[in-house]
DNA sequence: CAACGTTAAATTGTCGACAATTAATTTAAA
DNA sequence: TTTAAATTAATTGTCGACAATTTAACGTTG
């Protein structure tokens, strides 16, 4: 019952710098390191209780990953995803998640759509009981889009999204806590996407799913400017 | 005058493990490791005249982006792209490079988009008096694409296209010494996406990136059949 | 002769210690 | 009192050694 679910564990043999790895990963995806803190290497080797060299092998590879920042001699922070970065990143998922779309109406299995519907009827009674969005933007909606991505059954697409744009997504959730706000027209346009996958046409599935994320995008940005307005 | 436009040299006092990183890159994307083969840390080590521990750490942050392929207790292996691979990669630049194409017709600067056309004469006269293709898409091609990544001014698009993908594209053509077998339609696309760019033509920039790229994966993908039909 | 189990070699994983560099503190001077 | 220099402390970088695991080599047995 692994937090990530890219996480491999085949071959229960993990080293310590891989378990360490995921360890750091969810803690700075969470922010119970927060964003800009340093990482201080004896630090960390005495909370995880391990020594320094799987640790510093740890760091590097995060750094890989481009979700730490490191200045040689001086030390390792964690990235801070400003306003511009965060935008910069709608625009990204709009062009390889549209491209995930049109794929997975070319490649997903009848059952994988079948379940993809499912997943959002789930939803749905989740976010009624819940009376709101608090279930449904912060997981729920990143399963619908990670299922999506998987259909495409691209291999470099789903390592690229999953593995390293998703996170900076999740983090900046959390960071923020920030529930969509438009849940209901959000569920209406996912709906239409697996419609357009199960038709199989890939132009509307593309489409459709780029203007799902833009409408995202741009209402992140007026959420975020007008937060920016109150308290200059 | 490094190989990789993308190296980071600021401030001199680059690391033992950060340079080891790059050189380790390098001899990746080259092919003088070949993929596939097996990275043995006391071979390495003694090669590059250090000790296992920063070739360790570089060996991880290799790892973290994805250019080799560790399993715990047993080594690790250059990644070796298979035929299905590369065709995903082609999809994914698609994606990627159309939308930066589409942010490159908004945001380059006019000096940008000049420098650019230079580029292009340039190329066609060196393509002529190689009369050949050797340097065009061997690293013409890729400074052309280069370039309109940057001119997105989208840090996160810079990362992955240039940080990451474009490391593999080269590693491919470095192996199958790759060149385009159509550089003449490539010039007259180069052009008229220049021409989409200068008229501030977003949509039209987008389609013609990817038309560009779409028309270059089926090319290798016909290529790649073929020999794959005479020697199988 | 092939297949299996055992032993030996090599490679990977982990640790602690020392060197080098940077950050902090104290002290001295203007 | 503030600034500057020098010393101290802390952190990062590097190394070699030892433990754990895997791969190979070998001999034994059916």
């Amino acid at each position: 019952m692994s937090d990530d679910p890219y996480a491999y564990d085949e071959g229960e043999t993990r080293t310590l710098a891989d378990r360490v790895f995921e360890q750091i990963q969810t803690a700075i995806v969470k922010g119970d390191i927060p964003p800009g803190s340093k990482i201080t290497e004896p630090g960390l080797a005495k909370e995880y209780g391990i020594s320094r060299g799987p640790l510093r092998e740890a760091i590097r590879r995060l750094e890989g990953r481009r979700l730490i920042k490191r200045i040689p001699h001086v030390g390792a922070r964690v990235v801070s995803l400003s306003f511009e970065e965060l935008l910069d990143i709608y625009d990204v998922r709009e062009a390889m998640e549209g491209m995930a779309c049109r794929l997975a109406a070319r490649n997903m299995t009848a059952e994988e759509i079948k379940s993809l519907r499912a997943l959002l009827a789930r939803h749905e009674e989740t976010a009624e009981l819940q009376e709101g969005v608090a279930y449904y933007q912060k997981e729920g909606d990143l399963d619908f889009h990670f299922r999506i991505v998987l259909g495409s059954k691209n291999e470099k697409l789903t390592e690229l999204l999953c593995g390293e744009l998703y996170h900076l997504v999740r983090m900046y959730r959390y960071q923020f806590s920030a529930s969509s706000s438009r849940p209901k027209r959000a569920f209406e346009e996912h709906h239409r996407i697996v419609d357009a996958i199960e038709q199989r046409d890939e132009e509307l599935a593309e489409m459709l799913m780029r203007r799902h994320i833009s409408a995202s995008r741009k209402n992140v940005e007026q959420r975020l400017r007008e937060s920016q307005a109150e308290q200059p």
